[in-house]
DNA sequence: ATAATTGCAAATCGTTTGCACTACG
DNA sequence: CGTAGTGCAAACGATTTGCAATTAT
C-alpha cells in the first residue's frame, strides 16, 4: 500500500475534501449501499452533504477504481470497495438480501462463454436471481 | 394450445383490448424491447396509444405468465414472451447488444449455487456482462 | 348497463446539470 | 490567490398515479 488514495487523488490534480473522505468512510461501512443509503450514512457525520455531491463523488471513486457497482434488480445500483469487489452478487427475489460468494463458482461459466462465443465475462459484475436458502424453506 | 391468452384473460376477469393485443404483438416482434420500444412499435399502428398504457399491459402480462422482464444494466428493463425466456443474456458493455444463449451454460453455476448456498437460480433472469467477440477484436 | 380500461396530466423517483459561492492547495 | 469542489434549485428521463371519459362484456 505504498500509495494512499489521498496522494492519488492530489496527483491527478484532485482535491482531497471532508465528503470525499466521508463518501469512501460511507462505503466501507455499508459494503452495498444505494447512493440514497450513503448519502443519508454520510448526513449522520455531516448533515449539510448534498446527494448531488455524493452521485458525482461515486462517480470519481469509481473512475479512480476505488469503488465499483452493480445492479440488483429494478432499483438503484449498489455500491461497494474495488477491493471487495471479487465476489459475485446473488440477489433473493423474495427478501432482496444479497449474498457475497467466491468468483470461483463461476469460473465454469465464464470458461464456456469465452471458448464457445467469444465473450469475456465480467465476473465482479454478475448478479444472480433467485431465491435464498431462507426464503425456499417458509 | 388448447387456451389461448384472450381466454386467459376473460376467465380471470380482464378484457381483451386492442391495445392489449398490439403490446403483445410488439413484444413479439421485437424480441428484446425495452417499454419505450415497445410503445413505439404499437404506435406505429396505433398512434394513439398511451406510454402508461404499456406499462400496465406489460405488468399484466407479466402477472398472466406471457412475459418476462430482465434488467440489462442501467438502462430500462428489457422484455420478452416467457416461451422465450428459455436464455440467459449475454450484455456486451461497449456495443450494449444483447445475445441469448442456452441456459444449459449456467447449469454448473446454478448446481453449485444450490448445493453449497441453498440458493435456487431464476436461470431465464441472469444477465452476464462483459465483452462481446466483435469488441474484443477492435 | 356497468365495471374495467384507457388517455391525459400531474406526481414521483432516481439522477444530472448550471451556477454562484466556498475552500483546498 | 485561483481553480476544483460544493450546495442548491431546477432540469431530466423513466415510471406511476388519480381521475374523468371510453369501451368490452
Amino acid at each position: 500500500m505504498a500509495e494512499t488514495w489521498q496522494e492519488e487523488l492530489r496527483a491527478r490534480g484532485y482535491r482531497v475534501t471532508p465528503q470525499r473522505q466521508l463518501v469512501l468512510e460511507a462505503v466501507t461501512a455499508l459494503e452495498h449501499g444505494t447512493p440514497e443509503e450513503i448519502c443519508t450514512e454520510v448526513q449522520r457525520t455531516a448533515r449539510g452533504v448534498n446527494i448531488s455531491t455524493i452521485y458525482r463523488t461515486l462517480e470519481l471513486l469509481e473512475e479512480l477504481g476505488l469503488v465499483k457497482h452493480a445492479h440488483l434488480g429494478h432499483g438503484p445500483p449498489n455500491y461497494h470497495l474495488a477491493e471487495e469487489a471479487e465476489h459475485i452478487h446473488l440477489a433473493c427475489r423474495d427478501c432482496e438480501t444479497v449474498t457475497d460468494v467466491d468468483p470461483k463458482v463461476a469460473a465454469g461459466l465464464a470458461e464456456v462463454l469465452e471458448r464457445d462465443f467469444g465473450f469475456e465475462t465480467d465476473v465482479h459484475h454478475l448478479t444472480v436471481f433467485g431465491r435464498c436458502k431462507n426464503c425456499r424453506t417458509k
